[in-house]
RNA sequence: GCCCCCAUCGUCCAGCGGCCUAGGACGCCUGCCUUUCACGCAGGUAACACGGGUUCGAAUCCCGUUGGGGGUGCCA
């Protein structure tokens, strides 16, 4: 018989979710899933500075916007002191453990260059100043496991040094209070990175010092790299999750991408609309076993188009509400919201930038000409647009503007005609319109923009550009 | 230095001894569509690090080399 799996998150609350602890906590939800398991967070704020709860609501909040939920009450370690010294004394007591006395800098080459003096594990100390309890690692043998990702791992006791479980300030170090928690949350499978396989053989050491039964299977997951092929790091990369939130990227495109970093789908279908879905996401198909063992390079290339997927697979109403947020962090804001026909015109405009983004950052550039007073001219599209025939064609158009039906294939069809009645190229022929209209060369299709801005404003900014060319 | 891990297209994932003249996806390139830019569609480009074994047969197993990464804290 086998016990019911449980598999934890265990992040430190650093003030953000490292997006590499955010695949952590995606693989280890998608394992628990999977195997019908329970999901548990156990929050390691040890570190008394860290431990403000506003820095821990930091941790729910990634977690959430992501959608994973998690099973039972979350475990505060700051909580489990008691039960990390009562297993230093047990330890202690038991001759696994030593108080040892701290090496100075300059003597640690009388001592192999370690930090301790492995003479202490007989001198039978006892508590005093400066003095850390250490675990007595046996001399001879090894200590192996067979990972569910990499196969059998084993590491001679010999290079494994006296590591300290209790430090000199009476708190528990993570060694002692990692295994100890895991086993009272009776903690099946360890899901972790690649950076924790070496403490594994402490874990196990610790573990069976402290007679606890059995052991949980261990996985460890590849590494997340940048283009260096180096671990992520704060200093160079962009590792907060939420940043990628404000960039504009849903967090179910987030998951989505996420989740192939160093695993793929049985079926080979990439996108997933919903990849959390119980039954038609990922967890029916993730086994812990398949995931890869060598580390993925973090692309945001490819995260773009995934998000870019998920976000034409939108529906024009969710697009608009997943929108609002950006939209109301432009500096066009006011004036759009002093504008009560705005959010009309928006909705109608906005179906036709949700093909033209990958991000939903994106978006205010995309309409920002139709609610900005004057348009914001770009040089370069004025200088390619603004051809020598622009000012007849601008005249043109603005005198048969003034009688076109206000209608977007109307518009179409007549612009068209008139383009073929001055032998006009249509390319060619749109180009200082569309200038004249938005400031830039791009943008949403000109007749559909044309129709929500209105023929007034459409016919004033035509005479404006009109006007600059002189003539 | 020592320990541990890793090694298929530029990138991510397939491949788990014959189905591989190595497949899919992103990217990039070309074409089609087209009022711009996109979307979409159709093509193309591109890899088993190297050397030894084992085997009738190896991208797949073993050993070594090289290269990369992680760890070497009274951080987690």
């Amino acid at each position: 018989m086998s016990s019911p799996v449980r598999v934890r998150f265990a992040p430190s609350p650093t003030g953000y979710l490292h997006l590499g602890s955010a695949r952590a906590a995606l693989f280890n939800w998608l394992a628990a899933r999977h195997m019908g398991g329970a999901f548990l967070l156990r929050i390691e704020d040890t570190d008394l500075d860290r431990s403000k709860p506003e820095l821990i609501e930091v941790i729910y909040e990634g977690l959430r916007w992501l959608g994973l939920d998690w099973d039972e009450e979350p475990i505060h370690q700051s909580d489990r002191n008691d039960a990390h010294q009562a297993a230093v004394e047990s330890l202690l007591a038991s001759g696994h453990a030593y108080w040892s006395s701290p090496v100075a800098e300059a003597d640690r080459e009388n001592f192999g260059g370690r930090a301790y003096d492995p003479a202490d594990r007989d001198r039978d100390l006892g508590p005093g100043e400066g003095r850390a309890v250490r675990f007595k690692v046996p001399e001879t043998g090894a200590t192996s496991w067979v990972d569910l990702i990499r196969g059998e791992i084993s590491v001679e006791h010999e290079h494994i040094e006296d590591f300290v479980i209790r430090r000199a300030d009476g708190s528990p170090t993570f060694f002692i209070a990692n295994v100890t928690d895991d086993a009272f949350m009776e903690i099946t499978h360890v899901i972790r990175g690649e950076d924790l396989i070496n403490v594994t053989p402490k874990y196990l050491l610790l573990r069976e010092a402290l007679g606890i039964e059995g052991r949980p299977e261990f996985a460890h997951m590849p590494l997340i790299v940048n283009e260096q092929r180096k671990k992520l790091s704060k200093r160079r990369d962009d590792v907060s999750l939420m940043d990628y939130r404000d960039r504009g990227f849903l967090p179910e495109a987030m998951v989505n991408y996420l989740s192939m970093l160093g695993w793929g789908p049985s079926d080979g279908v990439e996108v997933r609309l919903n990849p959390l879905d119980l039954t038609d996401g990922f967890p029916p198909m993730f086994r812990i076993e398949d995931v890869s063992s060598s580390p993925a390079f973090f692309d945001v290339k490819k995260l773009l188009f995934i998000n870019g997927e998920h976000l034409r697979a939108l529906s024009p109403k969710e697009f608009s509400a997943r929108s609002m947020p950006y939209i109301e962090a432009a500096d066009w804001f006011e004036r759009y919201s002093a504008d009560p026909g705005a959010p009309a015109r928006l909705a109608a405009i906005l179906p036709e930038v949700q093909t033209r983004v990958e991000t939903l950052s994106e978006v205010p550039g995309y309409v920002d000409f139709i609610f900005m007073e004057e348009p914001e001219i770009d040089e370069k599209s004025w200088n390619k647009a603004m051809v020598a025939d622009a000012a007849g064609w601008l005249d043109k158009v603005i005198e048969a503007a003034a009688q076109w039906p206000w209608e977007a294939a109307e518009l179409h069809e007549r612009f068209m005609a008139l383009a073929e009645e001055l032998g006009a190229n249509r390319r060619k022929f749109q180009a200082p319109v569309r200038v004249a209209l938005t400031g830039r060369s791009v943008g949403p299709p000109l007749f559909e923009s044309m129709v929500v801005m209105g023929r007034d404003e459409v016919l004033r900014r035509l005479r404006s550009a009109r006007a600059e060319l002189g003539g």
